[in-house]
RNA sequence: GGACAGUUAGUUCAGAGGCAGAACGCUCCGUUCACAUCGGAGAGGUCGCAAGUUCGAUUCUUGCACUGUCCACCA
């Protein structure tokens, strides 16, 4: 029979058709604002959030995709000039890492390779696995313009840094001073306090009788957790209120195992209730030791290395590891009875976010960046509401955050990034320093910037700048988002983006965090694999349910896969009832109570969609169109169609399905795309309209730049 | 330590001051008629715990417990 030809086949087959159509939109151009039809005016902007260039895409790269596509086709469809631009992110510490990683298996490290060398190994990492996951961000049906492909160390982005860096000097804002930062003895580099990571930890508070000089056999005892430190040591604080310790301010003590004398001293740092009220003053290794030193003008003396080890301490001590160093100063300590007493104590130690090595307060010669004013810049435009964030309540931390914010060390002692452009410096920059421009950087500036006022006016900074949404994920809020937003006061004197929505963090079945380590991720291309892309995405956005934490299931995705069958089926249906009809876009005439429904069902569903996705509510949206498409139209009006048998009804069964075709493109771009373009082109023709209403013939294009219904 | 979120069917989640819902899974029945990736029927829940408000609370309030996340210089 004839109507089989329209869609052959009884099973819709994602891998038929995925590749084809992503073909279709890439050579139709639609991706890129510029080549879209003269309807598209006003721009819409969402940049994506780069991926590291480490590795393959996870389980929340694919909700994100899948989050930023859905609100990029509606647009499009709206007739907005959309832009969703793509790109990838060095990862300074991150990619290093990583191919440091693969070094090792190879036996060599990158001190072996020299600078150079390495530096050469990470671009070949970053040119395979960068256009990896570009191509992956494809598989995922998403529709960003590839032309406009960016990457936070290509040469333009280098210029963007360095205007960056300098406009901050020649402010003042940017200093170098040596500071007790957090050091990574592994990657050997500092960190910021936004790249810890801290676990808890079980370990012990020591109680160590300090003996006073000339005290008979009196002794000041001190509550630490970190006994090895103390040969750091360069006082003992106790504070002014303390009653039991009044008597001792101002007297000397002798450091065990050291044999130094050291000062007692009164700060009101110094908490009368923790420990025994008294503490151990180590100004290298301590940040309020490091304030108190600050004040009393203590000496600080480092002993523990860059590498991780004990220097400048004691014979025997030297060069140990500071665990090591940990167990032998306990001992020493018993030998000598003068450890009190030891107690259980949990306690966050914290991680480099990299690789997890414990990480170290070391005094290290950083550049910083001054904070004041930037966090101000941050704060008010959130205040102010001119940004918001989705859920609200992420505004709350954000705020708190820069409230007591400090200020920025950037610099890093790690080879691949970009290098401070300053003469004879080593040191490259915190890879978040780049990221913080990514809103304007990769439409252009500085450069367009500076162009003349003509080119200015035709520049992609001037027509898409600021953006319109970021979708990103919570735990990047202030490495992040904060970061975008005062950058782009500074430098645009504009907001970078309107909107910021959250997403929700992917967690697994039993509510654990995803992880590659614990082989808990999930890797999104087999789910296209298996399931296809449309089913993929449809399953996550269906998952998408407001909250904070997402327990991924396949079972969605199962049904994904299943309601594109459904669409599939239920669209040869249709087409085998159209066949030899015309059908215009306007809204039919109902007949019967049940083309009534249908088409007030239609109208509602529209409405909803709506209003949840201007609300970011993908999961609401989905299930809605879900129960409509499948229980609405499918279950009662196709059934219904089959005892109506009218032409009216045609009209209706194309008018709905035309329509719902359109509101599930967003969500499932791949078989809505396919079934639009398999609807014969003589009953498109008539329905597409030229601007003074005359029809077009054979104008039919993409199901992706139709128009989105309107009620 | 502070903040935010969650706790409802076997699982993942909706829901609303008045008979407890969906999807997946499970059980039973049904293939000439778009689709077995389907249709129909069914089993399955003290709505985390406790108190309060109310004629009535799973829903509102408070407290507690547990889970997750973010923030935090208590050694």
């Amino acid at each position: 029979m004839q109507k089989t030809s329209l869609i052959s086949n009884g099973a819709y087959n994602p891998k038929e058709v995925e590749d084809k159509i992503y073909q279709l939109w890439e050579k139709s151009g639609f991706f890129n604002p510029d080549k879209l039809p003269p309807r598209h005016k006003k721009p819409f902007t969402i940049v994506i959030p780069p991926p590291n260039v480490t590795g393959e895409l996870h389980i929340g790269h694919a909700l994100n995709a899948t989050v930023q596509d859905i609100l990029i086709r509606r647009k499009r469809m709206q007739g907005y000039k959309t832009l969703w631009l793509p790109g990838t992110d060095h990862a300074g510490i991150a990619t290093q890492n990583v191919v440091e990683k693969k070094l090792r298996k190879e036996g060599k490290s990158r001190f072996d390779l020299g600078r150079e060398k390495f530096i050469e190994e990470v671009w070949k990492w970053k040119e395979e696995y960068g256009n990896k996951i570009l191509n992956q961000f494809k598989k995922m049906g998403s529709s960003c313009d590839w032309s406009r492909t960016r990457f936070t160390m290509d040469e333009g982005y280098s210029l963007a840094i360095k205007e960056a860096f300098l406009h901050y000097h020649k402010k003042g804002w940017i200093y170098r001073g040596k500071r007790v930062v957090n050091w990574c003895s592994r990657c050997a580099t500092s960190l910021s306090d936004l790249e810890l990571e801290y676990k808890e930890e079980k370990g012990k508070l020591y109680y160590i009788k300090y003996p006073l000089k000339d005290g008979d056999n009196n002794f000041i005892v001190v509550a630490t957790t970190r006994p090895e430190t103390m040969l750091g040591d360069t006082a003992v604080a106790v504070n002014l209120k303390d009653e039991r310790y009044k008597k001792l301010i101002g007297k000397i003590v002798v450091l065990p195992l050291v044999n130094k004398e050291i000062p007692i001293i009164a700060d009101e740092l110094v908490d009368k209730n923790f420990g025994t009220g008294a503490v151990k003053v180590t100004p290298a290794h301590d940040l309020i030791d490091y304030q108190i030193g600050q004040k009393h003008k203590l000496e600080s003396r480092q002993v523990i290395s860059e590498r991780g080890k004990m220097i400048e301490v004691p014979k025997k001590y030297m060069d140990l590891k500071v665990e090591e160093a940990r167990k032998m100063v306990v001992e020493d300590l018993k030998i000598q009875n003068i450890l009190e007493k030891e107690e259980d104590y949990a306690h966050q130690v914290p991680k480099c976010y990299r690789c997890n090595t414990t990480v170290e307060l070391i005094p290290s010669l950083q550049w910083f960046l001054k904070m004041e004013e930037l966090a101000k810049l941050a704060q008010t435009q959130v205040k102010k509401g001119k940004i918001k964030f989705h859920p609200k309540s992420f505004e709350k931390p954000y705020l708190d955050w820069l409230k007591n914010v400090k200020d920025w060390c950037i610099s890093r002692q790690i080879w691949w990034g970009h290098k401070i452009p300053i003469e004879g410096e080593n040191d490259v920059l915190d890879t978040w320093f780049s990221s913080a421009l990514w809103p304007f950087a990769t439409l252009g500036w500085p450069a367009s910037a500076k162009a003349t006022a003509r080119q200015a006016r035709k520049s992609d900074l001037k027509t898409f700048y600021h953006t319109n949404v970021l979708s990103t994920a919570r735990d990047i809020i202030n490495l992040w988002v904060a970061r975008m937003i005062f950058s782009g006061m500074e430098f645009m004197k504009e907001i970078p983006f309107e909107d910021v929505y959250i997403h929700a963090t992917v967690l697994t079945r039993d509510g654990q965090r995803m992880s590659k380590s614990l082989g808990t991720g999930v890797d999104p291309l087999k789910l296209v694999e298996e399931f296809g892309a449309d089913a993929t995405r449809f399953g996550i956005a269906y998952q998408i349910m407001g909250n904070q934490d997402m327990k991924f299931v396949t079972d969605n995705i199962l049904m994904g896969k299943k309601f594109c069958n459904k669409i599939w089926n239920a669209s040869r249906f249709v087409m085998s009832q159209i066949q030899n009809s015309k059908y215009e876009i306007k809204k039919p005439t109902p007949k019967t109570p049940a083309d009534k429904t249908i088409l007030k069902a239609l109208e509602k569903t529209i409405k909803l969609t709506d209003k949840n996705l201007d609300n970011f509510e993908f999961g609401k949206s989905a299930h809605t169109l879900y129960d409509f498409f499948w229980h609405d139209f499918c279950d009662v009006y196709i059934e219904k169609s089959k005892e109506q048998k009218s032409e009216a009804t045609n009209k209706i069964l194309f008018y709905v399905l035309l329509n719902s075709l359109k509101l599930l493109h967003p969500f499932m771009p791949f078989v809505t795309e396919e079934i639009y373009q398999k609807l014969p082109a003589l009953t498109l023709a008539s329905i597409r309209r030229s601007g003074r209403g005359r029809p077009v013939k054979n104008k039919k294009k993409c199901l992706m730049i139709e128009e989105w219904p309107k009620n």
